[in-house]
DNA sequence: AGTTAAAATGACAACGCTGTCAATGTTCTG
DNA sequence: CAGAACATTGACAGCGTTGTCATTTTAACT
């Protein structure tokens, strides 16, 4: 019933050790035994044993994910995308959420380290920002990549996968500009995520570009959710809309559909009054009504790429995978939330 | 820098042996042995080491998640809610989406279940509804529970979690029936999901009881998605709406917002022209516009209890946990999107 | 062909734990 | 207080793999 390595040395005729070389695909096995063994492997339909694995090698197959997100859409797909390379290279995830307030998250994080030895770790943000945390993980030896808001020019590009965010929100702002909007409102999400600040300065710029003076009341601080993109929607827009807003930009889609929500409260017709953009393109940028205007984030390319870049550091010179992208720049996909300023 | 049961048995004067059966709380071990063993543990900060104990035991200390959905808060709740036991009982988590249209799904499984020997599986709709599966892993002898839809008369309280949507969907055509509505359309889910039929038949029976004929021309044949929510709604309301509905029970929240944003598209007020409500109460239920009327259904709650079913079912003898709920019926949460029939 | 270096393979211990079974303590019986 | 019965503990093998190092085979030279 089982079918262990012993097996399948015997079936093939050669030693335990050596069916063990194959598998791993170490070079010195003649191209002979290597094809005779493998022929054993799919006849016995071997599978070889992840727990004697990590227990014997000095490197383990299992990776985790370790993220503190509420928005499930992302959560999932990162997911998917670490999987899905797992799957090929024969590794394990294991997900690991957690809360950055939470106090006794580190003691938590090591714990988790300690009981399955892992090959490394997927950090996403914010915790991937926090370098409280990455300290920790340099002064245990874990292996680990970051998924963060960065630019082409921050450097460390072994460790880490930049998501654009600056030139992303340049470009969001660029088109409504384009659409004639002058006063243009902005939803910060969370202080703590660096593609808050990442974004605002994106949208600074895109402004500045265009000799637009920046007025910080256009500016709302609050978090990546539906709630708060509704206060902050009533907060810039309320009383009558005094600093004749015609454009806004939500920190993600979350805050722009509750921007949507709250100007329909309020009576505002969406794009004809005030054009509304999103960020991220989760699913349910398409789900509301009118469809928003966003900048697409392909989470799961994304987290393949953090995938491979933690694969390639983990195993050393026998993986020296090249053709990773470490820096991805959402892009501009307009739907039906943005349009010309009417008012111009 | 690694402690292992033998630097806790150093510490605590005894066999490693006993060590081993402190960790798993076996019983036969004095009062005085079990403390003394529990302060090297502490004072150590032992984490016993999966892999080995995967290896060397005869129960496995992973379990499994299988899923075929393509909703992310749907999995993330059971996900996080599997989790969470787990974390208490020291067990891992290994998720394995999956689709099953895919041929291949079954060598995909059989792979998984080889590779990290597994206390025990969670299937969750559609999986945990196709015989085909079951009868796989009852032949492997693989250990499962299933959380599917069904109500509390169905048997095989030992392997199942039932959630009853027959009873949910009754509930919420009767609120919709009590606000004087009489036309009410339903829109249909997958067929391969058994609460497609359970929340048919819910609604069939209220109406039932309220001595309203069933009319099959009102029921939409769709899926369980946003798009097909607007499909149904266009289907169904098309035409100056020729059936004079004035209420539309969607399939899952999905597919309300759905409606939603079709009705929008046709002019229609919500809920002063018609009446939408959804089904799960999945957060973006709140993030329409109007929020939608719903049945919550506790989707964290329900996978804990299925985690806490299997850990019955594997460790035998040891864990009596007496508490499992085995029925959940979602109830109904009263929000915007439903009012009074104006047409009567 | 004879020697030597290099490549390919194998024998065996070890990884950290649990299962088995034997050995020791402890309590109870008459 | 001896002896049985039971509760508690320990010694040791083994789970299925990989790492180390020794051994054999092949290739590359004189």
């Amino acid at each position: 019933m089982k079918v262990t390595i012993n097996d399948v040395a015997k079936l093939a005729g050669v030693s335990m050790k050596t069916v063990s070389r194959v598998i791993n695909k170490e070079p010195s096995v003649r191209k002979k035994t290597y094809d005779i063994v493998m022929d054993a492997v799919n006849t016995l339909n071997y599978q070889p044993n992840l727990a004697a694995r990590n227990l014997a090698g000095t490197s383990s197959f299992t990776v985790g994910l370790v993220y503190d997100n509420p928005n499930a859409y992302y959560v999932i797909d990162m997911q998917n995308g670490v999987l899905s390379r797992c799957k090929e290279e024969g590794y394990e995830l294991v997900i690991h959420p957690c809360s950055y307030t939470d106090s006794n998250m580190e003691a938590d994080f090591k714990t988790m380290i300690k009981r399955s030895r892992l090959a490394g770790l997927v950090l996403t943000p914010p915790l991937s920002e926090q370098n409280s945390i990455i300290d920790m993980l340099d002064e245990m030896g874990i292996h680990y990549v970051r998924v963060l808001s960065g630019r082409p020019s921050d450097e460390d590009q072994d460790t880490c996968i930049y998501v654009n965010d600056y030139a992303a929100a340049y470009e969001i702002t660029a088109h409504l500009l384009s659409l004639g909007h002058k006063n243009i409102g902005f939803l910060c999400g969370d202080k703590e995520h660096k593609s808050t600040t990442e974004r605002l300065e994106g949208y600074q710029a895109a402004l500045k570009d265009h000799n637009i003076a920046i007025n910080n009341a256009l500016v709302y601080e609050g978090q990546y959710s539906f709630e708060s993109g509704v206060e902050g929607a009533k907060a810039l827009l309320g009383e009558n809309n005094p600093l004749k807003i015609t454009a806004l930009l939500g920190g993600n889609d979350e805050m722009a559909a509750g921007a949507l929500f709250a100007s329909r409260l309020m009576g505002i017709e969406i794009p004809e009054q005030l054009s509304i953009t999103g960020f991220e393109d989760s699913p349910f940028s398409r789900q509301t009504w009118p469809k928003l205007t966003t900048a697409h984030q392909a989470n799961d390319v994304i987290s393949q790429h953090a995938a491979r870049l933690l694969f390639r550091k983990t195993r050393g010179a026998r993986n020296q995978d090249k053709d990773i992208i470490t820096t991805f720049t959402p892009s501009l996909v307009i739907r039906e939330s943005s349009g010309p300023n009417s008012a111009s």
